[in-house]
DNA sequence: CGAGTTTGACCGGCGC
DNA sequence: GCGCCGGTCAAACTCG
């Protein structure tokens, strides 16, 4: 599949998949339905997890001191510049625009864009000490692809995603309670 | 009334 | 310096 005009650090295609939810729900059961397709370039740092950056749950971040807070701007500004954030782009075959990934977004801008009839949405997440982004849009050449660029890491689980594995782990803890006997 | 969307304005980076 | 473009802001608006 072809693929333009995203900068993507990371990409996959996403295949007749309509929501990211079930992709998640898939990959969970050990059945990736994922074919990596492009360069990898994630940040030097990490030790990579297999799994979706979005899916990854670092500690929260810890308020900032008042003579710090000009520094993490600055701070801001240079990642801004240097983007160092990890991106990921998924492109699935859907009708809708806005694929269901568990998370709650708030749209906050949209633009034309240049050779392409469809416009670009901006969306951020809407926990409040999450600033991860992704942007919508659809491939000038393909309609019937939407490209979602993910920006960032969420630090907070998903709801969606907890509410599906709770009962779950409360299956499971009820079990061990059997073996702990 | 709160949460989310729309949309024009604004800003910074980049190429010429 | 200028214009283009991508990204963000924020006021007005809609919706449940």
């Amino acid at each position: 599949m072809e693929r333009q005009d995203i900068n993507p650090m990371l990409s996959l295609d996403v295949e007749n998949n309509n929501t990211f939810s079930s992709f998640v729900d898939k990959t969970l059961m050990m059945m990736p339905p994922l074919t990596f397709s492009s360069e990898v370039d994630l940040p030097p740092s990490s030790s990579s997890p297999w799994y979706p950056a979005s899916l990854h749950v670092p500690a929260p971040p810890q308020p900032p001191e008042n003579d710090q807070i000009g520094e993490i701007e600055k701070q801001k500004e240079k990642e801004k510049r240097s983007r160092k954030v990890p991106r990921i782009a998924f492109h699935t075959r859907s009708d809708d625009d806005v694929l269901d990934d568990g998370y709650r977004w708030r749209k906050y801008g949209q633009k034309s864009v240049k050779n392409n009839a469809h416009p670009r949405s901006y969306y951020r997440c809407t926990y409040h000490t999450c600033n991860v982004k992704k942007q919508v849009q659809r491939l000038a050449k393909d309609s019937n692809v939407v490209v979602t660029t993910y920006e960032g890491i969420h630090n907070h689980p998903c709801e969606k995603l907890m509410e599906t594995l709770n009962p779950l782990l409360r299956q499971l803890q009820f079990l061990s309670s059997f073996s702990n006997l």
